[in-house]
DNA sequence: CATACGTGGTT
DNA sequence: TAACCAAGTAT
């Protein structure tokens, strides 16, 4: 409320910042939904596990997966001794498969480094492979409840709003918004903690990019954005390309890689819809190697180059690899 | 700072 | 249907 001089003057936002604080940890505790990463019994690893695959991926789609994956590798040795063919397999869909074979390098070097278990400080955190400073801060303040500025971008969202007035935030993370973030964390630590959270749930259910629900809003009155009149977003998002690009083909080389039980042979990896044609004819029979995906595959409009292109990333990725009857996922 | 990197549901 | 979007990271 008042911003006089004292111990707590040198932050004088705090103050102006409590009613907000408490609206929204309060909703949180309303609305909140029901997480497994959010269990009172979770463990470092099982939020280590669901952060990375929550990166750019919809809750929804991740649960299955990371209750089959906390099964199969319930300890970060676990996983550490497992086949990277296995942790792509188990990635499944999820998308951004790179994502799997970082998670298998920072299990292994939880291991070797840090005893095995998960540590807690935000710089060892950062250092693993795949963890970058959203999931460092994540994983330091849900699993080990610290105190750092988590920013993701449902906090950036939430926070551009509320105190910028903008309807989203810039293409990409300023210093300013870190700033903002860490100047809006409460001083306690649970406060802060709960901060967080309540924050970026808020930006996923309530405050969402597209179509906001702002009548269901805790902190609609405090809002920048709202009495400004909903303004609409400043600069175009650029789309994300898809078909014809080189992703494309290598998201359609993974599903074979897969699903494949053996490995497959080059050239029916590299073929297009016409030479498959051409294949089948001269050898007047099916592919010896029945895949799943292969189909699709082929049918991409894709010219050569490009399907080579894409398959010579994916082996410098660690995402395939070459054996002696063609191409399969790394052993 | 811009770009590459999967996948599938929603609008 | 095409475009947008989802708890980012690495280069």
């Amino acid at each position: 409320m008042n911003s006089s001089a004292g111990p707590a003057a040198e932050d004088p936002q705090q103050d102006d910042h409590q009613g907000i604080h408490r609206a929204v940890i309060e909703w949180y505790a309303r609305a909140a939904r029901d997480l497994p990463w959010r269990a009172p019994e979770r463990t470092p690893w099982q939020v280590l596990v669901s952060e990375i695959m929550l990166q750019q991926t919809p809750v929804v789609r991740v649960l299955p997966v990371w209750r089959r994956w906390m099964q199969q590798w319930p300890e970060p040795r676990d996983l550490a001794e497992a086949s990277p063919a296995d942790v792509v397999r188990a990635w499944d869909r999820l998308g951004y498969p790179r994502r799997a074979l970082r998670l298998h390098a920072a299990a292994q070097s939880i291991r070797d480094e840090h005893g095995g278990r998960v540590p807690s400080r935000h710089s060892e955190l950062l250092a693993l492979p795949g963890i970058g400073a959203y999931t460092a801060a994540a994983v330091a303040v849900f699993a080990f409840g610290q105190r750092h500025a988590v920013v993701d971008t449902n906090i950036r969202r939430v926070e551009a709003r509320l105190f910028t007035g903008r309807a989203l935030p810039s293409r990409s993370l300023t210093a300013a918004e870190t700033r903002l973030a860490e100047e809006l964390l409460p001083r306690g630590v649970p406060e802060s903690v709960a901060w967080n959270q309540a924050v970026m749930e808020l930006g996923a259910l309530v405050c969402t990019a597209r179509s906001p629900r702002c009548s269901d809003c805790p902190v609609r009155e405090d809002c920048a954005w709202l009495v400004a009149g909903s303004p609409p977003a400043e600069d175009v998002p650029r789309g994300q390309a898809w078909h014809g690009t080189d992703r494309q083909v290598r998201g359609a080389l993974m599903a074979v890689l897969r699903a494949a039980e053996e490995p497959v042979p080059r050239r029916l990896l590299l073929a297009d819809a016409s030479s498959a044609e051409q294949l089948a004819t001269e050898h007047g029979a099916p592919p010896q190697v029945v895949v799943d995906g292969l189909t699709a595959l082929w049918r991409l409009p894709a010219p050569a180059e490009q399907r080579e292109r894409a398959l010579a990333g994916l082996l410098a990725d660690g995402l395939a690899a070459e054996s002696d009857g063609g191409l399969s996922l790394p052993v």
